[in-house]
DNA sequence: TACAAACTAACCATATACGGTTATAATAAA
DNA sequence: TTTATTATAACCGTATATGGTTAGTTTGTA
């Protein structure tokens, strides 16, 4: 798989555990010390995120890397 | 953990599963389709991998993005 | 429809990453 | 020691990411 092919499937990964935990790309943001213009470039695949980033979101969702991971990956 | 100590982290983790391969940087970097200098600075943590990057690393490992991630978060 | 919230998008300035080059420092073997 | 390999480090130029701002668009609700 391409970089952006890649990169699009994980920001759509993002959005489906963000939109099930009931927030806002802000809400988001906020939780990461982050801002929403990039939760967005994030979650449209414009930008490819750092592993330490993905470990942020990971305690965002209340999960562990390991498990983002592994359910990013079979993610469909 | 900070972004320094769990990029420092990641790159004693890469550095061991190379040398467990007994792959060079510039070994290493052929795989990937990158440079020794990319390589030597990922190890020393100076710079944050993408997830991207780590995915490549995953397949040069012969392992599933999933297993790398499973493996260095219980890496000591 | 109208209104508000949420999201996308473009712009700018700064920071970081990257590839290439070169130099230096370890490390190992002859 | 010398020599070759490997790794570190600094520099430069380019690319990408990031934060902030603003504007525009989509979406949901009344």
């Amino acid at each position: 798989m391409d970089k952006n092919k890649f990169n699009k499937k994980f920001g759509l990964f993002v959005a489906k555990k963000r939109i099930e935990l009931g927030l806002t790309q802000s809400a988001l943001a906020s939780i990461l010390g982050n801002n929403a213009q990039n939760i967005s470039r994030l979650e449209r695949g414009e930008v490819s995120p750092t592993l330490f980033w993905v470990k942020d979101l990971a305690k965002a969702f209340n999960m562990s890397l390991t498990q983002v991971i592994a359910e990013f990956e079979s993610f469909k």
